[in-house]
DNA sequence: TTGTACGCGTTATCAA
DNA sequence: TTGATAACGCGTACAA
C-alpha cells in the first residue's frame, strides 16, 4: 500500500502537488502532472479513502437503513437496486445497514452511519415512530430522508405512499363488481402500513353503505404461511364471503394455496387482492388484482432530494405517491363462495 | 460534534485516558472512569469512526459486491439478510456495493471496498473470471471470499454450488418418471451457472442413453419474459416434448404462463422444473419440481471463513454445497405433450 | 494509573 | 506553479 508521500517522492514533488493533480484543483504544470501520473502507475497508488474522508468530512456514501424483517423478496431488491443505480449516477455509493428488530437498533444503525460520516441517510423505518424520526432529523446536520412515513414536522424529509387510499380503491373496485361480503387479511398490526390498509378497507365498506364485520377481518403477519392460516380461520368461522382483500402479495399467495387445498376454485368463487410488488403475481394468482407500490419512484425521489440538499438547494416537495391499481378481467363476479354452497 | 479532546478536557484528563476508558484496554481508576463517562454523557460524544479506522487500519466492516443484474427478488434478499445477520452476530457491519454491469466495474467495486479498508470482502461475481479472481486474491492481504465459483488456485477462498449436479439430478428424475423428450431452457449463456446447468442436463440424457437434441434446447435470459419467449420458440418449432427443465424459477414462471396461454394444461401435459429460490414457487407452478440453491448456507459458511481468517486461523474447507432436489407428486407421468395431440 | 507525543494518509491554507 | 505545515480525530508506545 503505497501512500501519497511515496508517490510524491518518486515524482520528485511534494504531497501537496500530488493532491492537486489528483483532485484537478489548483494549477499544476503539464510536465509535473505527467511525472506524477507516471509515479502513480509505477507504485500502483490508490488513495486511502478513510484519510480522505477524515480530512474532508465527506464520504460520497449514502447510508440506507432497512430493518431485517423487511428484507423480503422483490420489494426489497427493487428498493436496493434502484437506490444503488441512482446513487451511482451521482458518483456515490450505497451503504446498506441492518436495522434489525427494534427501534433502538434502527436508531443505532442511523448513528453508525452518522459516525461513518455518510453524506446522507435514508431510513425505511419499521419500528421508529414518526416523532422519533422528526427528532433524529433535528439532531443531524446531514440530509436524512424517511421513506414510507408521513412526518409531522419535517414534511420535506419524507416520501410516502397512500396505503389507505390504495386499500380503499381495491375494496371499492370489488364492491363495484358486486361483491358484498368481502373479507380482509391484515398485515402485522404493529406496522403503520398494515393499519392504514385496514382502515382503507373499512372506509370503503362504510362509504358503500356496507357493514364492517369484524368476523371477516383476520390478522396476518405478511408471510405466506400467515396468509394461509388466515384463510383457514375464515373458513372455520363459517361465514360467507365472495372476495378477500389481502394486505400483501406474499400472504395472497398463501391464501391462494389454502383456498385451493380446501377445494375452493378461486377464479370462480373468491377474489384475492394483493398489494406490493411481486411482478409475476398477476398471472400466478388467477384471481389477483394487485396494487403496486411505486417503490422505485419513491426511492428515486428520495435520492433526488438528498442530492439536492447536498448541493444546497431544496427541491420542490413531491411527498405523496399513490399505488397503481391493476384489476384483471379474470376476477369473476360469481358464483360467490359461501360455506353452505361449497361444503360437500 | 464533540471530539475526544473535548471529553478529555471536560473530565479533566487526557485524550489517552478517554481512549482507554472507551476501549476497555489498559488500567483506569474507577473514579476517573466515572468522570469520563459523565463527560461523555454531557457532551453526547460519539467516536469518529473514520478517525478510528484510519488509526487502526480496521473498520469492522465486510464488503459485499453483487452485480446489479443479480439484484433479483428472493435469492438476493436471502443472500443479503443472511450476510447481515451473521456479521452482526460477530459485531460487524455489511457494506453492499454494486458491481454494476461489467468485469471492470466489479473489479472497481472491490477496490473501492479495499480503499475503505474493509476487514474483508465477499464477491458474488457475475463477469469476473475465476482467473481474474485468483489474481485479486493474490493482490490483497485482507480476506477475500468468492461465492458461486470454483477457483483454481485459492480453493479455500471460494464456496460454490454444484449446478451441474443439480441439473443432472433434475433431468434424471424426469427420465426416471418416463419422460424421454425433455426440453431445456438455458440461462444467459455468458454465465458459468447457465453453462453448468446445461451441461448437467446433457450428461443426464447421455447417461440414460437418450439423444441430446439441440432443437429442444432454447436460450433464455433468466427473466420471466425470456422463459415465456423460450416456450413460444419451442412450440413454434413443432417438436414433441413432455417436460421442460428450466434454468431458474423466474423463467419457469414465464414458461408456465406461455404454456397456459397456449392452452396446454401443465400438470397433465408438461413438467416444468425450476431452480433457485422462490419459496412460493412449488405451489404457484403446479407442475414445478424445484432445485433449491442453499444460498443461506453458502453465505453463512463464507462469513465463518472470513471471520476465521481475521482471527488468524483457517477453517477446515467445506467448499462445495449441493442443491436440494424437491420433486412433487403433481408432476404427472403423462399424457405427454406433443404438437399433434394438442393442436386443435 | 496517567500523560506526552507521534503516526495514520489526506486535504487545505498560506507563503514562497 | 510549488512546498511546508497545520488540521482531521483517534490509537498507542513510551515515559512518568
Amino acid at each position: 500500500m503505497s501512500t501519497m508521500q511515496e508517490v510524491a517522492s518518486r515524482a520528485g514533488v511534494s504531497k501537496a502537488t500530488v493532491s492537486r493533480v489528483l483532485s484537478g484543483k489548483g494549477y499544476v504544470s503539464q510536465e509535473t502532472k505527467d511525472q506524477v501520473f507516471r509515479a502513480i502507475e509505477e507504485t500502483g497508488y490508490r488513495p486511502n479513502l478513510l484519510a480522505r474522508n477524515l480530512a474532508t468530512s465527506k464520504s460520497m456514501c449514502i447510508g440506507l437503513v432497512v430493518t431485517n424483517t423487511l428484507y423480503n423478496g422483490n420489494y426489497f431488491s427493487e428498493l436496493i437496486s434502484q437506490a444503488a443505480k441512482k446513487l451511482d449516477a451521482n458518483g456515490r455509493q450505497l451503504i446498506l445497514v441492518d436495522g434489525k428488530n427494534s427501534a433502538a437498533e434502527e436508531q443505532e444503525a442511523i448513528e453508525f452511519l452518522h459516525d461513518l460520516r455518510c453524506d446522507g441517510i435514508i431510513i425505511y423505518p419499521r419500528f421508529l415512530s414518526v416523532d422519533e424520526m422528526d427528532l433524529i432529523i433535528d439532531k443531524y446536520k446531514k440530509p436524512v430522508m424517511v421513506v414510507n412515513r408521513k412526518l409531522r414536522k419535517h414534511q420535506s424529509h419524507c416520501i410516502y405512499c397512500d396505503h389507505k387510499g390504495s386499500s380503499y380503491q381495491a375494496t371499492q373496485a370489488l364492491i363495484a363488481r358486486g361483491h358484498r361480503d368481502i373479507a380482509f387479511i391484515t398485515g402485522s398490526m404493529d406496522s403503520p402500513t398494515a393499519i392504514e390498509r385496514l382502515s382503507g378497507y373499512k372506509d370503503a365498506l362504510i362509504a358503500a353503505g356496507l357493514p364492517v364485520r369484524e368476523s371477516l377481518i383476520v390478522q396476518g403477519k405478511w408471510s405466506p404461511a400467515s396468509g394461509a392460516a388466515a384463510v383457514s380461520a375464515l373458513l372455520a368461522a363459517d361465514h360467507s364471503f365472495s372476495a378477500i382483500v389481502v394486505s400483501n402479495d406474499e400472504m395472497a399467495i398463501g391464501a391462494m394455496k389454502q383456498l385451493s387445498d380446501a377445494g375452493i376454485k378461486v377464479p370462480d368463487a373468491v377474489s384475492v387482492i394483493g398489494f406490493d410488488n411481486i411482478p409475476t403475481a398477476p398471472f400466478l394468482i388467477p384471481a389477483l388484482s394487485s396494487v403496486k407500490d411505486p417503490v422505485s419512484d419513491m426511492v428515486s425521489e428520495v435520492i433526488n432530494q438528498i442530492i439536492s440538499m447536498l448541493d444546497g438547494g431544496y427541491l420542490s416537495e413531491k411527498n405523496q405517491f399513490t399505488s397503481d391499481l391493476i384489476l384483471r378481467d379474470s376476477v369473476a363476479d360469481g358464483p360467490f363462495y359461501s360455506p353452505d354452497k361449497n361444503r360437500a
